[in-house]
DNA sequence: TTGAAAGCGCTAACAT
DNA sequence: ATGTTAGCGCTTTCAA
């Protein structure tokens, strides 16, 4: 059995107390006694239990941390910054996937609720209202959906968008697309939108879907796309862009000679796809990292340390990267 | 506040001893109870504390999942299966990324060895003997790593790399690179062993390593290629492989007219590579499944409910797939 | 079938 | 600066 603080409490001839202040409030205990007391943790190999420690605190210096889909890889790196910044700041991270599903989000949050200080929802599927009610159980922090009174990180896809379509319109296209993501998404209606407004009477845009932001999606609606007279796409996510170029190659349609195809969050695909995909970069482990400080300070003022704020709001900023995927149009 | 057993109990009239019989072992209490118990606890919206339930038996219901990094693309699917097994056995998953570190990837265990049941390494860096040592302090299982008193599961890459070999040979390459991983890689030195000892005296077999296994260390190993007269290459993984796919776009070096390329693992980037990498299909799902249901079986038995059984191990079969890297060697 | 009581490992007043 | 004590929320003997 593992050494206790009774252990070393009585190997280091202290009380338990003691033990315990010199591990959580050392400089309240006497240097020798406190240097006494890490010798005994020392030899009897003592780890403070984290979990005895919640039950007394309230806090467990765990973190959930929930996306839509571990295997998309647009969440790898952002899930490793905040598994990196949740340690520094002495934190675990469970790591959950909720298959694109609302219902499975929400559940999770409410199995994780009583283990965690917090939890960070990425690109959440849930309803504001269910949000709102899940933050008031436990804090909550956001990645890509912006809702007032609560902390938040999104990637500024609105300016994004606009970038990406004025080089669509300064190439010479006229009619435009966008392969919309999932209904749910906060940032697809944001995309959708600014595109919308963005090419405004400048160019015809066609909205195609909504899709499961993944390949299969991509490649099932490139006949729509090739049958449209449509000359370029904006994708809702970089999955749909690839399927999309995938669908329009076995179709014969070239791109970029007939179309031209722009991805959003330059996964390590866009790169290696051929041709390689225009896309617009999004800083995804600044987001991770981002999400788990507001979460951590927005927690540590529910725990009454401070007065509550709620609402703080990052936006990080994005940027296109033209790549071989996009050209004037076709005469 | 939350509500505590405590809370149910009055609710429904009963001594808390009752509502957590109620929950853990329902059976043991007259159904009118439990429903009028279970009532009582949907109103105030209970749900059982992990943690307080975790001090007194020992089970936290947790398992750390430690992988070398979770940015690699090798990961992410192994971990959505684990975290999905993991769920399905009521267990949360601790993610955690050791970045190919040795040291980290044993302070990680160390961290999480108080609030786990067990944790399953993938592909560890650190050596055996810290294993075994740490496999004393919590229930370990490992993932593409063999050893002897420890459930593990690995893939079949003797068997694989061996075709792997093979196909090369057959297309009548003589002259065979393999492009090693990382010293610390267990699956490494067996691809290594593998290689040449399929290629006996059929092949002469350079050995070009060890290397970090990323894309830039790929890229970095080009050059050696292109000089030394190699028409073949195998690389511990598909990283490596598309790296040096790229260090030899960039010398002029035609793949696969000049060289071929074979990675390991078929990532979601080896369809996408141009050429499309012949590579060797690992069943990364089924790995993370499997790791996590020895874990589970081997921990249970730690705890005494039967006798441990510790040596068991699982080798998951793999598949070469050939796509467009490969071709006979220039006459 | 249910209740009473002890205790898991630790922290946090409070007392000394 | 350190010891005493109570208690976090739950499970688990032991009694009734």
């Amino acid at each position: 059995m593992a050494a206790t603080i009774k252990d070393v409490a009585r190997e280091a001839q202290v009380h338990m107390s003691t033990v315990s202040r010199a591990f959580s409030v050392p400089h309240r205990v006497r240097p020798e006694t406190r240097t006494r007391i890490m010798e005994a943790a020392r030899r009897l190999g003592y780890r403070p239990s984290r979990v005895a420690r919640a039950l007394t605190t309230g806090r467990t210096h765990n973190i959930g941390f929930i996306v839509a889909d571990i295997a998309n890889p647009f969440f790898p790196p952002m899930i490793k910054a905040a598994e990196h910044t949740a340690r520094a700041r002495d934190y675990h991270l469970f790591v959950a996937d909720a298959s694109e599903d609302p219902a499975i989000e929400a559940e999770l949050v409410d199995a994780l609720a009583k283990q965690v200080d917090g939890v960070v929802l990425c690109a959440p599927r849930v309803s504001n209202a269910k949000i709102e009610r899940l933050n008031e159980t436990i804090p909550i922090a956001l990645v890509n959906r912006k809702m007032t009174g609560i902390p938040s990180v999104t990637m500024d896809v609105v300016d994004g968008s606009q970038v990406a379509i004025e080089h669509l319109l300064e190439l010479g296209h006229r009619k435009i697309a966008y392969v919309s993501g999932p209904r749910q998404s906060w940032t697809n209606s944001q995309i959708r939108r600014s595109v919308t407004s963005t090419a405004d009477d400048r160019a015809e845009v066609t909205v195609l879907g909504p899709n499961t932001p993944n390949e299969d999606a991509g490649l099932a609606v490139a006949e729509q796309v090739a049958s449209s007279g449509i000359t370029a796409v904006l994708a809702y996510n970089d999955l749909l862009a690839i399927g999309l170029m995938e669908g329009l190659h076995s179709l014969g349609v070239d791109v970029p000679g007939q179309v031209s195809v722009i991805g959003i969050d330059d996964t390590v695909l866009a790169r290696l796809a051929r041709p390689s995909l225009t896309t617009l970069i999004v800083p995804t482990p600044d987001a991770g990292t981002a999400a788990i400080d507001l979460l951590l300070q927005y927690a540590a003022a529910d725990m009454g340390e401070e007065e509550p704020r709620g609402g703080a709001h990052i936006s990080l900023p994005t940027k296109l990267v033209v790549r071989d995927s996009t050209a004037p149009p076709p005469d």
